[in-house]
DNA sequence: TCCATCATGTAACCAGTTACATGATTTC
DNA sequence: GAAATCATGTAACTGGTTACATGATGGA
């Protein structure tokens, strides 16, 4: 149960429509938590249910705005200290990683100098996201900082590890 | 499609019974992909009616080993080459941190030094993994050895990071 | 003979993805 | 009047989790 408290997070920020929410996953919280539109819709209509969220004001063409209740701040309260009941850390990317035994010496290689560059540019992009706007004194603006920061340092230390493994690959391959 | 490639790669290292593969799963790979016992199970069907596997050794109390076909390793380089395709990364911790101004200050200091002592100790686990074995020169514990480096950097920069964020937060409550 | 361990499977459920489907309003 | 954008929803499918269920074999 997540993204259910992604969209509860972001309207305990503030109110808004599935449409509303659909945008500001787009932008600010794709780094971090991935929404697509239907299962979105999904959730709203769920959190209407069991009363956490409620539909606090209608517009043209169907719209529904909704806005946290009690019961839902309470629930986003309840998760925030929870983290011992995340789900279980997974990395496909690091699974390759693990089996990369099976492929040639040379493709190997090539694999791990693309994590690189890879990373590299992600890390390049998270500098742009950082540097294209002004980080206000606010409270929620700091903990988005935060979130940033820590993109900004594991694009590092990913591009890093990978230097250091393409180098001891590279070592072993030309006889010690 | 995932558990797939984690139990398809581990054939192609060696052949085993679902049961063998549980306890691998268990042992070296726990950290990267985890598996329970239900969809290992289910998936060796899959791979098996797909053709990617086959039983190779019948044993007793209905034990099934199952071996890699080249359509198997067919599949698993293709996988192997393809990481464009890998599911989009996803994050609760860093969802929840993205949304540490919904509780008090004392409160999100607190989650942030819990997060730095699970951190540490999480580190310190790598590291006792990396001194309780001998590292071979063969090829696959190359690999390991360079999937548990990676252990070892992240949960290094995010105790970094935790500390970064903790300074930066005390130096807001307390007046610049 | 009892216990640990070996060994396999099924069912119900929750989360997420892709694709389909529809229509109203605003702006040019 | 056409096009962009606003706005909501459903259905089929895949992957993963928890709990249930059963039984054979080897060693003390």
């Amino acid at each position: 149960v997540s993204l259910r408290h992604a969209a509860l997070g972001l309207l305990a920020q503030h109110p808004g429509s599935g449409y509303d929410l659909l945008k500001r996953f787009q932008e600010s919280m794709a780094n971090v938590w991935p929404a697509t539109q239907s299962q979105l819709y999904g959730e709203l209509g769920k959190l209407a249910d069991a009363g956490l969220i409620k539909v606090s004001d209608l517009g043209p063409r169907g719209r529904k705005e909704y806005a946290i209740t009690d019961a839902g701040r309470a629930e986003l309260r309840r998760w925030m200290t929870s983290p011992q009941d995340d789900p279980p850390f997974r990395s496909a990317p690091l699974l390759r990683v693990f089996l990369l035994g099976e492929l040639s010496p040379a493709e190997a290689l090539e694999h791990l100098r693309a994590i690189r560059r890879f990373s590299e540019r992600e890390h390049a992009r998270y500098e742009q996201m950082r540097d294209s706007r002004e980080w206000s004194e606010d409270h929620r603006d700091f903990f988005g900082r935060a979130a940033l920061e820590s993109g900004l340092r594991f694009t590092k230390a990913r591009a890093d590890w990978a230097s250091w493994v393409i180098q001891q690959l590279e070592r072993r391959l030309n006889g010690s």
